[in-house]
DNA sequence: CGACGGCTTGATAAGCGTCAACTGAGGTGG
DNA sequence: CCACCTCAGTTGACGCTTATCAAGCCGTCG
């Protein structure tokens, strides 16, 4: 499930999918994580890559795209949904572009984790911790940033007592100070 | 015009408008520039600000937000539209956290020309001049860098006789060249 | 046990933001 | 009609943040 062009639809139902685009000279741009619930493949013939990936095998729903649109057809109301989900994905887009102009290494990983957060706490009930399936380079390409700072920003919050670097995810210590700091 | 909250839909018709989001702490991120044919206003209720601006004196078509969801209620297919609309400005969206991530200022400003070449050659014939009817401050909002260095990259660039920097535009003149800089 | 991959950490350099001075065009008032 | 003001854009000097390169660490797996 690496790389393949979209003709399909996804739905993630456990885990995390991550969502990139590829640059000419190779490297990669995360635009998205998607998470259990959300929509992938909305976009229609545009060159978009997936790849499926990480925390505890990953599951998606694979509807076939054809059958989606005849699908779509029949049930207006369904077209509906989708376009919610587009558009909310284009809001979280917009934050991100907020985020990846106004480059201050700490203030974007504090908003990232913020962000996750919420997003997590919506799925599941608890709040504290947070996942990172992930790997701290698939953070650093969605951020704009190498995987060097994204590594020492992390450290640097943990030393200041605001979060605690746990396997696979991040606990916060002390959730108003990070959000002071993903203000700023 | 200014910082009105989405309370309608707008079509612009003639001109040019930003479209942007604020920070606390003051500044803002531009996240798009809507030009003639594009809409506006399409997120739900989410707190978006827009602008009106520059060019000629810039219109636009505006219509009630309430008035537009029922119309959308009437003639499902208005909603395709709409929702290709979205679409499409994800896939721009996500274009742009390409551009921002992977930040070298010449490969921003490259990229940002070339871009607004297409869209504007879709409207209009001209090709080789770019209208720039936004000012550097709103250029350096949007692509994540300060107005001194976007002045500079575009000095930097007419020096390399690549584009002639002309009032309100810029005439690009060795597009191959641009479009290999905006891939770097 | 050894090796590999993901992560951390350090030293160095460079790109870009910040601050500030300067230029030139458009507009206003004497 | 010209002097003056203002504002957008340009340019220069300097310092800070972050990328880059490279070494070391630790867990996992063969």
């Amino acid at each position: 499930m690496e790389g393949q062009p979209t003709d399909a639809v996804f739905t993630v139902t456990a885990g995390l999918v991550r969502a990139f685009r590829l640059l000419p000279d190779g490297r990669r741009q995360v635009v998205g994580f998607a998470l259990p619930g959300d929509f992938l493949g909305l976009p229609r013939d545009a060159v978009h890559m997936f790849s499926a990936d990480a925390a505890g095998h990953t599951t998606v729903c694979r509807v076939a795209r054809r059958a989606f649109l005849e699908l779509i057809d029949e049930h207006p109301d369904l077209l509906r949904r989708v376009h919610e989900s587009a558009v909310r994905a284009l809001d979280i887009a917009h934050d991100q572009m907020m985020l990846l102009g106004h480059r201050r290494a700490k203030t974007k990983i504090a908003a990232f984790l913020v962000g996750l957060r919420e997003r997590w706490a919506r799925i599941r009930s608890a709040t504290a911790l947070v996942p990172l399936p992930m790997g701290r380079q698939d953070i650093g390409d969605y951020l704009g940033m190498s995987i060097s700072t994204v590594s020492r920003t992390l450290t640097n919050l943990a030393r200041e007592g605001v979060i605690l670097i746990v396997p696979n995810g991040v606990r916060i210590l002390d959730l108003p100070r990070l959000t002071e700091i993903a203000k700023a």
